[in-house]
DNA sequence: TTGAAAGCGATACCAT
DNA sequence: ATGGTATCGCTTTCAA
């Protein structure tokens, strides 16, 4: 690999010197390089298809453009990339580029992946979860401008900017679907209580019923797991056995596994979806909730619109260091709304 | 953000110059720095919390100890981010950092991709694709160390060294363990023909079905596709009103989601897994594969051996320039085993 | 308008 | 054994 263009070979190339190409190519040419040596070095450059070293422009500028993205699983599990795809978007549209490191679910490795970053001289970081949780913020965020994608700080002073799904709404327009559809007897498989989206979830169902006057059985809403046989079992307690007068008509799953699962029992009872029993995902997971069968109503999380937010967040305190997230103040809360994607598994009532 | 300790900041505070910091703290103090000297330094740095600047590191040196990953979807889908976990690991306890930059299936970034990771002065680059196949491999990526993980170069000169999962093997032991099992009318749902992966698989197949001498009905194996609907409509085509004597007793598919999809219409059809149908899947998806119900059998990708020996072999030719993927010889290829992964989807051949 | 020189942080060579 | 100095590539200030 022969080795790239310096700003020397483009100085000597058009007879002029370092200074100048560095002028020039910054925009700062007019009124201090003679108009004719800035079209030889323009010319000198593109000639010599130059790009300033960007390490070098690191050392020197002491901003690297690079932003650290520490995340708790998302690159190793099967979910939530788009955050981070979202968020590359915006980065690389401002000529950053982000590195990633996953800590693969070892909270333990947050500070020295952090740490890592921070000695690689980024710029900013950005910490991204699967699912809604509470964050131990690691200590090294507060030293460089910080955000929070799907997640939040965990400590009483909200010290990040943090950009997370509105789940009451998306919990509160899933049960409206259903309740449009003329259901009444929903019940609500939430995942697991461990997930601080679960009880915003229950709380935005209890709003639409609430709003359609509709009071909620206990045995409706109950944590079921956030897997397929959690969804499985959950279906078959509420439906299994139990006379068709009795039994719910819709049921809305805090994922689309447990839609799965919900929809394996279905089958197995002889029910049809959605003529006897409408089913309702969450997340709207790629390539499941399109392809199941019947194609599954869902409420998607607006995953590349967080990563793309938070990184305009960020960016923008990077670039404006007054008005940040590090900038000193307390950390904002932004929520990004969830989306209703209304597929087959979900249809009008059945008549009794 | 107070500033770091520098190499000048530790040689003040043990009066001593600069280049005796680093010749002991690089291990080249004896036989140059009096004893007492390296003492002192050495506890200068450690009273400093010293750590050399890995930028001007890059600058000086010339390597930058990132590894740049460039993934076709690996990121943002929800496959295989485990071949870069795996990598990442090694790349790790090597002191490499990785930094990856998905491509989002558009192969018309592929190049600025690797021409952004080479303009950072990556010390060696790697290929992920989620699905076995061949790739036009970025020009750039040939002017450093490189390696292929679930990939080859679709050139007829092999130029780059690529490690991609034995699926051959796979398809074979899959087949092979149901007829183990004392199958003898085994389906095959294939993928979709554009994968090389299905192909293989097939070949594996019918080398089993072969060393059992049971002959392969042409209706039995086909393409299906990919995804969940797909495997519904491949398993309603082979099962649903045919005769019990009639139909398969078996079904491999080509990953975990067609599985789904057969599970969907067995349950339908009122066939009960593995009673009347045993199904096998591929992939071990995580979060479905163990999760289903019943829990799927399945071939497990060795996803994250995979991405360990390709940064294994990439961190080799790194370090010993001469033997390595870009030292000039054509690639080699190495190729890692499947797992059979048993678990309750498959189970003896219905008595008939 | 231009060029020379300092400095970002570290290493390696060469005098001392 | 030790410290001074050039170098990596670039930007910026300061003199000419």
């Amino acid at each position: 690999m022969q080795r790239k263009a310096t700003a020397l070979d483009v100085a000597k190339r058009a007879g002029v010197s370092r200074s100048a190409v560095s002028l020039v190519l910054n925009g700062r040419g007019d009124g201090n390089v003679a108009k004719e040596s800035q079209d030889r070095i323009r010319q000198a450059a593109s000639d010599l298809n130059y790009s300033p070293n960007p390490i070098a422009l690191s050392l020197r500028n002491q901003r690297t453009r690079v932003i650290g993205i520490v995340s708790d699983e998302v690159v190793v599990s099967p979910f939530d990339g788009n955050i981070i795809g979202g968020a590359d978007d915006v980065a690389r549209a401002h000529g950053f580029v982000t590195v990633v490191m996953d800590t693969e679910r070892d909270a333990s490795r947050d500070e020295s992946a952090v740490e890592t970053l921070l000695d690689r001289q980024v710029d900013g970081l950005m910490y991204v979860t699967v699912g809604l949780k509470p964050l131990d913020v690691p200590h090294g965020m507060l030293r460089v401008p910080s955000v929070l994608a799907n997640c939040y700080d965990s400590s009483p002073a909200q010290r990040l900017h943090h950009v997370i799904p509105d789940e009451v709404t998306g919990g509160r327009e899933a049960t409206g679907h259903l309740l449009q559809l003329g259901h009444r007897d929903i019940a609500f498989l939430a995942g697991a209580a461990t997930s601080p989206a679960v009880p915003l979830r229950i709380v935005g169902h209890r709003e639409a019923m609430a709003k359609a006057a509709i009071p909620v059985r206990d045995d409706r809403v109950f944590m079921a797991g956030w897997d397929i046989n959690d969804g499985f079992h959950g279906a078959m307690r509420l439906l299994d056995g139990v006379a068709a007068t009795e039994r719910p008509t819709a049921i809305v799953c805090a994922n689309d596994r447990l839609a799965i699962g919900v929809a394996l029992a279905a089958a197995r009872l002889g029910l049809a979806v959605p003529r006897d029993l409408s089913i309702m995902g969450y997340d709207d997971e790629s390539r499941i909730a399109s392809t199941m069968v019947p194609a599954l109503t869902t409420m998607a999380l607006p995953l590349r619109e967080i990563g793309a937010a938070a990184m305009g967040m960020l960016l923008g305190a990077i670039e404006d260091p007054q008005s940040g997230p590090a900038g000193g103040t307390a950390g904002l809360e932004t929520m990004v709304p969830c989306r209703l994607v209304v597929r087959e598994s979900t249809g009008p009532v059945p008549a009794l």
